[in-house]
DNA sequence: AACACGGGGGT
DNA sequence: ACCCCAGTGTT
């Protein structure tokens, strides 16, 4: 049976839904879920070309599952968010040793696996299996929003139990994959944030939003608060053969897996691990200008000092979580985004 | 400069 | 059930 809503939003998609994009082509679970993963924060034109070089290195979720970590974020490099690679990795390694290298067809198995929750679960069943779930992503909360004129962020859970109601109420027992791809593009390219196309929308007759006369308004708004300011040092360690020595960070918090700039709070910290460190005295050479990053919770800002040794020592240092870098050092691992900023400038 | 984005993890 | 965490691109 196909409800009224979602025949409407069918008959836009045969005329006008993307039927083109990388991974509607062969859209296996593991391509599919490849591509709902990169697409979580971060828009189609900038996933596409991540998509293809990471198909072509990873085929398969068991190439994947295989592959050293380090290699999974040196694709991910730039894309941000990056436990969404560490989560990828380690759910093709459950794939490959719980499920034999294919995907759990059970919506409750598939919401087991890191980094796939309830609206992933549902796209991935219903992009590649048809299964007739609801999904709930930012481009289908804008439209479900307008329709129904949901006032309030769906970071509330009220609000987000209200959409996912109306989700779950539109939807069609047939063509469930067509529906679900064209709710996100209807999403992506109608009904946009600003500035939506009301006038080309298939939804506008019953669309609450539009009988006000103000789809802007919807959805709410996250409340703002103010950015808290951070400040810490980065140590660029520069060895008599002009390389930087990099540090492999945690795996969680910022940058976390990726290689970057030894950071400390203060200058006292930093003098007193060089000094546990190199023998030799350390003498601050440079102050360079300051590196911010804007994350969304805090400003970091970062204050590189350079510091030069004239031997090259502690290659003693070198594999574990230690490694001396230059420009065109070829190596394996992703870099932060103050390291890949820093080579930036200097460029 | 403000804003949006899905999920993990802790309490 | 509630909070906080995380990076980049668009507007």
């Amino acid at each position: 049976m196909i409800p009224e809503f979602a025949n409407k939003v069918l008959i836009w998609f045969d005329q006008h839904g993307r039927k083109d994009l990388p991974w509607q082509q062969h859209p296996t679970p593991y391509r599919v879920w490849v591509s709902e993963i990169m697409l979580q924060q971060t828009q189609v034109a900038t996933v596409i070309p991540y998509y293809g070089r990471f198909m072509q290195r990873f085929p398969d979720v068991l190439t994947l599952a295989d592959a050293p970590q380090d290699d999974v974020l040196k694709l991910w490099e730039g894309l941000g968010y990056y436990s969404r690679a560490r989560n990828l990795h380690k759910t093709a390694q459950r794939v490959r040793d719980e499920y034999a290298c294919v995907f759990p067809t059970d919506r409750a198995d598939m919401e087991t696996l890191s980094g796939i929750g309830r609206s992933t679960a549902a796209a991935i069943l219903s992009l590649s299996h048809g299964q007739a779930h609801a999904i709930l992503d930012g481009n289908v909360k804008r439209v479900l929003a307008r329709y129904h004129a949901v006032a309030g962020w769906s970071g509330e859970p009220r609000t987000l139990k209200q959409l996912w109601e109306h989700a779950e109420h539109h939807l069609p027992t047939q063509r469930n994959a067509d529906y679900t791809q064209a709710m996100m593009d209807m999403g992506a390219t109608l009904c946009t944030r600003s500035k939506p196309l009301c006038l080309l929308c298939p939804l506008q007759d019953g669309c609450k939003a539009f009988q006000q006369g103000k789809p802007q308004d919807y959805p709410g708004k996250r409340p703002k608060k103010d950015l808290p300011e951070k400040t810490a040092l980065a140590l660029l360690l520069r060895n008599s053969d002009g390389e930087l020595l990099l540090q492999h960070r945690p795996p969680t918090g910022i940058w976390g897996g990726l290689w970057s700039f030894p950071e400390f709070a203060d200058e006292t910290a930093m003098a007193d691990w060089l000094a546990q460190h190199f023998a030799q005295t350390c003498i601050v050479a440079a102050r360079l200008p300051t590196l911010t990053h804007t994350f969304s919770h805090y400003r970091l800002h970062l204050q590189p000092l350079q510091v030069d040794l004239d031997a090259h020592p502690a290659r003693i240092m070198e594999g574990n979580g230690w490694l001396w870098y230059k420009a065109d050092t070829h190596f394996t691992g992703g870099l932060s985004a103050a390291v890949r900023q820093f080579f930036q400038n200097i460029e």
